[in-house]
DNA sequence: GCCAACGTTGGC
DNA sequence: GCCAACGTTGGC
C-alpha cells in the first residue's frame, strides 16, 4: 500500500521550483535519524509527497512529488566538500540513505501553515505540532487529499 | 536576530 | 545510563 509523506525543505538551498526545472532530484544532506530511517525502510516507488518550504516567505506546501526510489545511499555523506559529509560512514556500510524524488506539481500559491492551521481536518498534521523539527514525516492520505484541495485546481494555461 | 524546542554528544 | 552542554531547526 502506498504511503504518503511531507518532506521540507528550505528555498533559498532547494526550491520546488528547483524540483521542477530538474524534474527529478536526490533528497541529499537529511542528517536525522528518524527522517534516514524513514526514508530507508518505509518510503516506496511511487508514493505521494508534500513538498514544503520552511524558512520561507511564505512557509508550507509548496507542491507534489512522488518516490522515485528509496533507501538510496546519499552520496553527500562521502563528499569532503559537503556540509553533509560523514567522516564515519563507509561505503561498505553507508550510515545515511535519501529518496529520489520526481517533479509532479508545483501550486499556483504555496498552500501557508496558516492555512494549514485553519483547516480543521489537518489538525494532527505532524508539521503542525509545536517544536516539530523532523523534515521527513508521514501523512496520512487524508491530509494529503486536504492539502490538494486547498491547493486548489491547477490553474488553466 | 531571537529564542523555544529538541536531537546529539560526551564526561562521568 | 544520566544529563548538562551544545548545536540545529524553524517560526516569528
Amino acid at each position: 500500500m502506498s504511503r504518503h509523506w511531507l518532506v521540507k525543505t528550505e528555498p533559498t538551498t532547494y526550491s520546488m521550483a528547483d524540483l521542477q526545472r530538474d524534474g527529478r532530484t536526490g533528497w541529499e544532506g537529511v542528517r536525522n535519524y528518524q527522517a534516514r530511517n524513514f526514508m530507508r525502510d518505509e518510503m516506496k516507488p511511487g508514493d505521494r509527497v508534500l513538498i514544503y518550504h520552511s524558512s520561507a516567505d511564505p512557509t508550507g506546501v509548496a507542491g507534489l512529488a512522488r518516490v522515485r526510489a528509496a533507501g538510496v545511499p546519499d552520496p553527500s555523506q562521502f563528499n569532503r566538500r559537503s556540509e553533509a559529509f560523514d567522516p564515519a560512514s563507509t561505503r561498505e556500510s553507508p550510515r545515511w540513505f535519501m529518496a529520489e524524488l520526481e517533479f509532479e506539481r508545483l501550486f499556483d500559491r504555496v498552500v501557508t501553515l496558516d492555512q494549514l492551521r485553519a483547516e480543521p481536518s489537518l489538525a494532527g498534521m505532524g508539521v503542525l505540532r509545536r517544536g516539530n523539527r523532523l523534515s521527513v514525516m508521514p501523512v496520512t492520505p487524508e491530509e494529503y487529499r486536504a492539502v490538494v484541495a486547498l491547493a486548489g485546481r491547477k490553474a488553466r494555461a
